[in-house]
DNA sequence: GCTACAGCTTGACGGAGGTCAAGGCAGGCA
DNA sequence: TGCCTGCCTTGACCTCCGTCAAGCTGTAGC
């Protein structure tokens, strides 16, 4: 992580009598509230709790090579994971909304095996890997959260790979953005895309292009309303039918 | 796991005085073995240890939706995983090697999210993950091993995902399964392809027309020489130079 | 205001690879 | 031996999408 975006750690727990608050979008705090652990297991977890950022547009969080020493579960904004391939020209690994992990894929090399950059203003929580798993030998629950976490993202990686057309895979794309936005609680129909048309190329291995030309002819079919970063989608039903080949369900 | 091709378990380890064996291609063998554990750990492990099989060509050793409750490591022959699409067709996920691990992406849904079926005659390890998982608690290397086991799978996933030639994704696929055969003790050079053109075209997101197509104008270069199933790599260098922008190194 | 620039859109064209159709080849079985 | 079947190969055609080129639009800076 960039040492300039580092700030001074906070203790984000607010111990008033019984009750444990918790930043809300912390991935982990799910899985330890309802386990029943005692107090002190939890002021461990959240004591290797780091809030770091903001991190503004632009800026890396991590880069390809980097030492891996933490995972981080993204609590604002959206950041890009991408690779750069021989020619130089960037692939990209993923979005990760709020609430979102990065990292997961480092843990085996002991290095981030790709670079990620903050769309907008990002902030993050940061997890000191090797306390955590020391942790997670006390708690059996976060040590099966952060299996399941891991075999999450094995499926992930996956979906994209198929050989789909254009449209279903912006189908997909679309699709799947509406989920996890309206999971955390944001609106399902209304997005704001946070990345160029480039960037959604780039991960969908399309042309910018066909892209523009994908969204131009969705709107024309009256499933989505494009302007510029703004997206509004109006019969999602058809477009989950597009995206199913992709999705899977 | 197909309860008919289950065997009754048997103890792996043979103890002759303070020397323990393990069967050699268990993926966790490694991890404990150097981690200085003391025989009763050791034991612990391998007591959870299930060796099953032989499963024969075409026999499924999971469905997809099955529930799940073990990983398992390929001790001999090769496993196919594969899902199906919305319209039947197959879309294979990977060919599993001796050595290497199948149903670590099952953890997160406790159901196997994809199908699992035996190409040639396979053995395998079978371990209970509720097992191994609480087992995990009082090893740390163990763990560990198994964290590095799942970070590894997300990467392997994104590696066929981009948009690279039909020559690349030919040459990205014998490059790695030349080298994964190789790190088993296997020749490099001459290598059994155990699944049909049409499994490697679903797996490369190719036609199978293709596959046979490029097959030729590799060997019509002299890097590969083919004949059925029978494949052996004359020019190693060029192959891996096509390569190289799939597998990135 | 004007300019500059990045991001986006649109059109024209070409090529890699998919699809369709036919034929070859080896192994299994009666 | 002959037939059948599954797998593989080869050729002809076509289509989707990438590439190239040009123009558009909103924003930032002055």
């Amino acid at each position: 992580m960039s040492p300039t975006a580092r700030r001074p750690r906070h203790n984000p727990i607010a111990d008033d009598g019984d009750q444990l608050h918790f930043c809300s979008t912390c991935a982990f705090s799910d899985a330890c509230l309802s386990q029943g652990y005692n107090k002190s297991d939890l002021m461990d977890l959240h004591v290797l709790v780091e809030h770091v950022g903001p991190f503004h547009e632009g800026e890396h969080i991590f880069r390809e090579g980097d030492e891996f020493n933490a995972i981080a579960a993204v609590r604002a904004g959206t950041v890009k994971t991408y690779v750069l391939d021989a020619a130089g020209h960037e692939q990209v690994l993923g979005f990760h909304l709020p609430g979102e992990i990065i990292g997961l894929n480092a843990i085996s090399e002991a290095r981030y095996p790709c670079n990620a950059v903050a769309l907008d203003t990002v902030m993050l929580c940061r997890f000191s890997f090797p306390k955590m798993a020391l942790l997670a030998t006390r708690m059996p629950g976060l040590q099966a959260q952060l299996f399941r976490l891991l075999s999450q993202d094995i499926g992930k990686a996956a979906l994209l790979a198929g050989d789909y057309t254009a449209d279903q895979r912006m189908a997909a794309f679309l699709v799947a953005l509406s989920r996890r936005f309206a999971q955390r609680g944001f609106s399902a129909t209304r997005l704001h895309l946070t990345m160029t048309r480039t960037d959604i190329a780039n991960y969908l291995r399309l042309a910018p292009e066909t892209v523009s030309r994908v969204l131009r002819r969705l709107q024309e079919d009256g499933m989505v309303k494009v302007d510029r970063r703004e997206l509004e989608i109006l019969d999602a039903e058809r477009l989950e039918t597009l995206a199913m080949a992709v999705l899977r369900n």
